[in-house]
DNA sequence: CCGCATTGATACCCCACCGGTATCAGTGCC
DNA sequence: GGCACTGATACCGGTGGGGTATCAATGCGG
């Protein structure tokens, strides 16, 4: 199967729509069927059932969704990977912007000092750092359990934190000293966006990154269960620990068949902060 | 980047020869040799350091190697799943053969008696189960920690025992009631096959699978570090506890991607066993 | 030191296949 | 029943992947 094929599979899964599939790859809707029908024959397996008003997954179509998804994020990964390694040694870091940032600060201070230390250039990103080591753009990342998806990395644990409601100083809440998780269902907490782009349904402003979280809670626009470490002092947030609300680990993932030694080290240093 | 591209790639990295790839691969030389050169001349980067005498990966092209051979797996196993899963509902269980009977039969037993459960192929290696994850000839599998590589998958903890040296009766050590690994350095371990199918040197006879060691215990042709639940009645082995031995966990491993209702079943039925 | 064997690169040719346009055929809707 | 919509089919042209023949560089043996 090659990944030409993958590719025009996955659009067609994702519009279920061949004419439109085929203007998102940028080729004729009849190639597109073609290929298709021919992927049918090689794999001896019907991917779509099609009407000319509706086009749907089979059983096996989905397998082919779910599996070729991550064998496309592979090569695009190794075609990556491959292109930074010969532009020189350096590694790329994911994390959360305006999260960890005390931790990541010492993690690279520490790997710094390190004999054989490379270049690490660190990009934060809004949400979702998972895809950046799943398409090869980052080497490792800084993630959080149990928000990210960390199927299919490798990782080490570095610290657990409890949660905390933050809302503005004066907020009828503020004056509470402990919640519980009960009492947060009927509040309108933010709605972050999903892998796909969108946002779920709800009364929660729509928020994109932690900066913009902040802000909008300063305003009193919003309030938002987040780690303990979220806090930072010189404005005006308050928080409440939800005493029984799930811990947040922050932990270290990269892709398993990483050997790279650059990773390696970093993540020993990262485990012996 | 074309599977094609990474497979003729993959080729040459391995046999570290055009002239021998392009005969693995079932093609003439010089269209290897090309399209190797437009692989690097698309990545922008130099994968082989080449001289009539040697073929030798650079650093790039080492990424490149561990990355795509992942990336291949994906993709051969995005084929296989979706061929199985046209064929049918069933899924693929790999065990090693000989090991974790007793749990496999519960298992089995008790999953066959879920709600809605499919067939289980069942399929007994003689090592390396995780090589039929990877592939995609399996959809779940049970497999032993610190011996296989658990690196990309999903798992379950099911259940972890000490190890012992097993001797046929009237073996000199076989009156000891208890060893410790320091007392285990110079004795003639048996060999397994590394996942190249080659064997590592040594003095200890070479192994294909846990029958045939056994049989060769008692024959008194070997002795070996086990599980203790390879011990069956019947034949006259003799296991002596080693009390500091890394203990085995015998695991239940899958895919991250597969969202198979079939799949989380059967790890449901495992982790209440 | 000079052939010579080895091996990857180059030159050139052919055809398979991918993609394009034109068109057909089935289906739901007004 | 006509019409709009959508996927499949027919046919054509060009790109590029694969083949053979050959060159060029390198290490080795006599």
């Amino acid at each position: 199967m090659e990944t030409r094929e993958l590719r025009y599979f996955v659009a067609v899964a994702e519009e279920r729509h061949f004419g439109r599939a085929a203007e998102r790859l940028g080729i004729a809707q009849p190639p597109l069927s073609r290929a298709i029908a021919a992927l049918e024959r090689r794999l001896g397996a019907r991917l779509f059932e099609r009407t000319t008003r509706e086009v749907a997954l089979t059983d096996a179509g989905a397998v082919l969704l779910a599996e070729g998804r991550a064998a496309l994020d592979a090569v695009l990964a190794a075609e990556q990977r491959t292109r930074r390694a010969a532009h020189g040694p350096g590694i790329v870091l994911v994390a959360k912007a305006g999260a960890s940032a005390e931790l990541l600060a010492k993690l690279l201070d520490a790997y710094a000092a390190e004999p054989g230390a490379v270049e690490v250039d660190v990009q934060l990103c809004a949400v979702h750092q998972a895809p950046w080591l799943r398409s090869g753009r980052a080497d490792v990342g800084l993630l959080h359990r149990p928000y990210d998806d960390l199927s299919g990395f490798d990782t080490e644990d570095l610290l657990s934190e409890g949660q905390s409601l933050f809302v503005r100083r004066g907020h009828p809440l503020a004056s509470r000293t402990e919640l519980r998780t009960s009492e947060l269902a009927d509040l309108p907490l933010p709605r972050w966006p999903r892998p796909d782009g969108g946002y779920p349904d709800g009364p929660g402003p729509e928020v994109r990154d932690l900066t913009q979280l902040r802000q909008l809670i300063s305003l009193d626009r919003a309030i938002a269960v987040l780690p303990d470490s979220i806090s930072q002092g010189g404005d005006d947030l308050v928080g409440i620990p939800v005493v029984d609300a799930e811990p947040v680990t922050t932990l270290i993932a990269w892709p398993p068949h990483s050997r790279s030694r650059a990773v390696a080290d970093l993540v020993r240093c990262a485990t012996r902060l």
